[in-house]
DNA sequence: CGGCCTTTGAAGGTA
DNA sequence: TACCTTCAAAGGCCG
């Protein structure tokens, strides 16, 4: 994965994006040196754009709605809530960032920026990310179905929010009408800062905090009203759920999710991430440094936001199934655990994915007798052997699609059977309708299934 | 109704 | 330092 470390600022990725990339290359200073420079071309081209006498009119607004913010928090500011400058923007190029941003959807005709060049830009039916405004995929505005749309940010973590810098307003996405068409029935949202008391002009709340479920207040945004919150302080205020900022790879399934589905007419999205975790595979660097780029700008802002926020926060929030960490298959002493312990940090390229992931090597900890190895899109094996198998033929059934499959490695050209679980059995059917030419084949790793368990790997859709 | 599936990356905890 | 765990999004599926 790239390392985007640009001059001084802080790492844009964990050592796991070290490692990715390192089998790719050595061209890694050449990657450094994008953020800062191509970051500031970037801006730089994209403001040279937005002044140009063609700009779109929605750059335009844009830029109108900017100023209005900066205006307005300059308000705020000297209402008495500035307290500290954020120098780690002042002079970055981040104050522009949103232009990075905004400014594809409202690139004229569609086309794609600098920043998701080769990206296509999808326009996904859902809602955005809080921070996800940030990735440049959508010309509607936020769906008021949302997930992510806070209701009661009011009287939650917006008010105990730190004083802002002016840079940061410019953060949030612009809807393509401009200020006119900010309403809350739409989902836009006021940056937590500018609430100042808790509440800003707008009575928009800011996305990055997603009330608990059941919430009306919801509603009253659904319907374009602004929500009921005094009855809401009567009762035991719920603490609203902050999100975590999304990583490189969400941000890019959430571009790329509509996209799959189209083309591949899926809609589980077991399955969609599966493909779009090949298709990650198969980025460039550079494709996938946007992605780095935007996430860690998100991780920036977010760490603005909330400044006292941990991941930790948010755990068991979720009710997580019992882990099959219980059935540990480690208890091999003599064998090689790991890739890492077998290759060696710098043969990385022969790591399976999950070793790359600082996760549970599924090579040797589960023997090496498995077919199947996630295939690229060029049909070249990406964690390296052993070979992808071919699906020669899928039957479904009610819980399994047993599949027949034969290696290339294997000459012989020995059939076996695979059974897909029945989460990717639209996997299958891809397979049987000739969507997919090419499954890799991963045993089980459990005991409650003594058949094979079908990872599919998509080569082609 | 809520957890599972499935992906990668980030972050925090543990040994 | 290495490793492990959890969560972030998504939506169909299933108990």
């Amino acid at each position: 994965m790239p390392q985007l470390r640009g001059g001084g600022e802080e790492d844009l990725g964990a050592s796991d994006e070290l490692i990715s990339f390192k089998d790719e290359g050595e061209e890694k200073v050449q990657e450094n040196s994008f953020t800062e420079r191509d970051l500031a071309d970037l801006k730089s081209s994209l403001v040279n754009e937005s002044e140009a006498p063609a700009m779109p009119e929605a750059v335009r607004r844009v830029q109108d709605v900017q100023r209005v913010y900066q205006e307005k928090l300059a308000d705020h500011m000297e209402d008495g809530i500035k307290h500290h400058e954020e120098p780690m923007y002042k002079g970055s190029g981040y104050s522009s960032y949103p232009f990075l941003m905004l400014s594809d959807p409202y690139l004229s005709n569609g086309s794609m920026s600098t920043l998701s060049s080769k990206v296509p830009v999808v326009q996904p039916s859902h809602g955005v990310h809080p921070l996800t405004p940030l990735i440049p995929y959508n010309n509607e505005p936020f769906s008021s179905h949302s997930p992510h749309l806070p209701a009661d940010l009011n009287q939650k973590q917006g008010a105990h929010r730190p004083p802002q810098t002016p840079d940061i307003p410019a953060f949030y996405p612009i809807p393509p009408g401009g200020v006119g068409q900010i309403s809350p029935s739409m989902g836009w949202f006021t940056h937590p800062l500018m609430l100042g008391s808790g509440v800003h002009t707008t009575g928009i709340p800011h996305p990055a905090i997603v009330p608990h479920s059941g919430n009306k207040d919801m509603e009253c945004y659904d319907r374009g009203m602004k929500p009921h919150l005094e009855p809401k302080r009567e009762k035991e205020p719920k603490k609203p759920t902050i999100k975590k900022p999304l990583n490189a790879f969400m941000l890019y399934m959430k571009e790329m999710r509509a996209k799959v589905i189209a083309e591949c007419t899926l809609k589980e999205s077991a399955a969609i991430n599966q493909i779009l975790g090949r298709r990650w595979h198969a980025l460039s660097r550079e494709e996938q440094a946007k992605y780095y780029e935007l996430a860690r700008k998100e991780r920036q802002l977010h760490m603005q936001l909330y400044p006292g926020w941990s991941a930790r926060d948010n755990y068991g929030k979720k009710k997580r199934r019992s882990r099959e960490k219980h059935q540990d298959s480690s208890s091999d002493p003599g064998s090689p655990k790991k890739c890492r312990a077998r290759f060696g940090l710098n043969q990385q390229t022969d790591w399976c994915g999950p070793c790359r992931r600082k996760k549970k090597c599924i090579r040797y900890l589960q023997g090496e007798g498995h077919c199947g190895s996630p295939v690229s899109s060029d049909g070249s094996a990406v964690d390296s052997p052993p070979s992808p198998v071919t699906v020669l033929q899928c039957v479904s059934s009610s819980a399994y699609s047993s599949c027949k499959l034969t290696s290339p490695a294997d000459s012989a050209q020995s059939e076996q059977s695979c059974f897909l679980p029945a989460s990717i059995k639209a996997i299958s059917a891809l397979v049987t309708t000739g969507h997919i030419t090419t499954a890799s084949c991963h045993p089980s790793d459990s005991s409650e299934e003594s058949t094979a368990r079908v990872s599919p790997t998509i080569v082609a859709t």
